[in-house]
DNA sequence: GTCTATATCATGATAGAC
DNA sequence: GTCTATCATGATATAGAC
């Protein structure tokens, strides 16, 4: 529970956060986001007209940060290859899962415009700017001049999301590093 | 509504089925499986001893249905690499997800021994069937001989898991069908 | 801004008649 | 095997005092 140094909004919003990443939006109660930031119902309601309303709120945090995160390992020096590598090899809590990415299984996410819109537009950025990566790697020589650079982007994001997938599946992280294995191993510049 | 030749319990395994697929089993409440089923709470609690119970049948039937369907088009003829692109490309209702992996997403399950085993069985089953072929594919100098078969085909099925994320983030299939294509560039034998 | 009270419906189940 | 109570608790708010 949020108690020290944080409003009243703040520690709802970074409470809903850590529920909507454990447990979906649906697997979320308003009564759990009160228990875990320790504010009263009518607070709740005074800052935030409901429970749509304040995981918009919530939403678009994570993916402003998850954004930022992706950003500072993409910009980083290196070859392009050196930078999806640092990507995919990034330390994450696998077995969490992504904040982001899981909310796309949610029947009441996918069916809100609003609530859709943050998710979508953070995956998508996050394709566009590793296209540009591909696409400079094939500018010096790195990547065979075939590629796509959109293709393989949207490969490298989903290989990420569904390492997700296979170690929530087996309950350990292994699968993820072997699948993100895989792939850099195809990514390889010969060269 | 299941209402035609079929008994109470398929009826509930199967109306179970459904909605595991489309709202996970948090979102997923007897409620509404005794509506889509015609079923009464009397019959329900009477074939099964509540929700979890028959909420495992439901995942076993799905589980044994996604491995027979994946089983089918990789034991088609054609080389390994035609195997892998016909496991890729096969027809998918993308913008429902798959209904094996969205449950990965869903705590209760991940947090029930029982529940995940079937989800984390077939998808290590899909993984093994997979490295399996690629060895073969190496064998067969279609693929390069430094490569990994378990990672390979850890980073094959994680692509169309994430495939999924991807789809139902932008609300379209086609982010789906762009990260099988960039994976199948990565694979395609130059020979 | 925060609190407590109240309201309505859903959840997940049990009991017992038929 | 199926049906209709019944039940305790949770979900998602609104109302109004403080």
């Amino acid at each position: 529970m949020y108690s020290v140094g944080m409003s009243t909004p703040e520690r709802l919003i970074e409470s809903t956060r850590e529920l909507l990443w454990e447990r979906g939006y649906v697997g979320t109660s308003p009564k759990a986001i009160l228990e875990r930031s320790g504010a009263g119902q009518g607070s709740m309601y005074h800052h935030f007209k409901g429970k749509p309303d304040l995981a918009l709120a919530a939403i678009r945090r994570t993916a402003e940060e998850m954004r930022a995160t992706a950003e500072a390992v993409l910009s980083s020096p290196g070859t392009p290859y050196q930078r999806i590598e640092a990507y995919l090899r990034r330390e994450r809590d696998v077995l969490r899962g992504c904040p982001i990415g899981r909310l796309t299984m949610d029947p009441e996410i996918v069916a809100s415009q609003e609530l859709r819109a943050p998710v979508d537009e953070t995956l998508d950025w996050l394709r566009e700017r590793l296209a540009g990566i591909v696409e400079e790697g094939k500018e010096q020589g790195q990547f065979a001049p075939g590629l796509d650079g959109e293709e393989i982007a949207a490969a490298i994001v989903a290989t990420v999301q569904g390492g997700y997938v296979l170690a929530r599946a087996s309950g350990s992280p292994a699968a993820f590093d072997t699948g993100v294995r895989g792939l850099l191993a195809l990514l390889r510049p010969t060269a």
